[in-house]
DNA sequence: CTTGACATACGAATTAATTAGTACTACAAA
DNA sequence: TTTGTAGTACTAATTAATTCGTATGTCAAG
């Protein structure tokens, strides 16, 4: 058997931007968001939203004869769940190695360190 | 139709890790290190190797009767890949959202910045 | 009233990922 | 020489992920 997706499947990921840009967003909101970057058909993207309701990511409202989604989590949320999953499997758990891989390949710089280093001082 | 996994899948880099920690290992190697968290089958560990070596990340050669098995590239090749991946497709390619979200849910610390910091000496 | 636009509901097809069973081969021990 | 062990090759089954077609209903314009 083939485990299940903890957190959210590319596809998935990628209409939950795009609601999370909306704010409500209707199944034709995301379906022409989609299409200005590929071919797709309006009831994929139908069934991608109502799988996602279903997984309790959005909740849905009827508005005149068509529903308005809406996001149940932020995406500060969704996405921290899914940096901390991703972090669990590729790095054992500890985000130690992700920053020196960041830093060896020049993702991050001194300049966003020293941000970094200033933001910690704000929270504590 | 559903697109193909570019970087290594979960089981596949549960398999990858257990080979760079041994360089090189048969298919018995694998298969009783898995065996220590979860039933497996012994074939099941031979598909996987046998896909990774088809996808490029593990070549074979004949040792006796059995083969051995090899990583083609290091794990922090594969995994900076992953990483580049992950960020492009949850990130939109920009790490330093990745970094506040570390900052904020602390995992990571000051302590670990200042040793970054460090870091970015030696490699300039 | 008929027609077209637009919405949902439902079902199904395709591909990837994961798992494992069965057949067959080679070697070594009895 | 027979038999058990350990290996590979091949096939197949299952589930998740992704995509879309068809049927159906509703409302508004003509």
């Amino acid at each position: 058997m083939r485990p299940k997706h903890t957190t959210l499947t590319p596809q998935e990921l990628e209409i939950m931007k795009l609601v999370w840009q909306r704010e409500p967003a209707t199944v034709r909101d995301i379906y022409e968001a989609l299409l200005e970057h590929r071919k797709i058909a309006y009831t994929t993207v139908m069934t991608m939203m109502k799988i996602l309701e279903t997984k309790g990511y959005l909740k849905k409202r009827r508005q005149d004869r068509a529903f308005v989604y809406r996001p149940t989590h932020t995406k500060n949320q969704v996405i921290g769940g899914m940096l901390r999953e991703f972090i669990d499997r590729v790095f054992n758990g500890s985000a130690e190695p992700l920053l020196v891989h960041l830093v060896k390949t020049r993702h991050i710089r001194e300049k966003e360190l020293q941000k970094m280093a200033r933001l910690i001082e704000e929270i504590k």
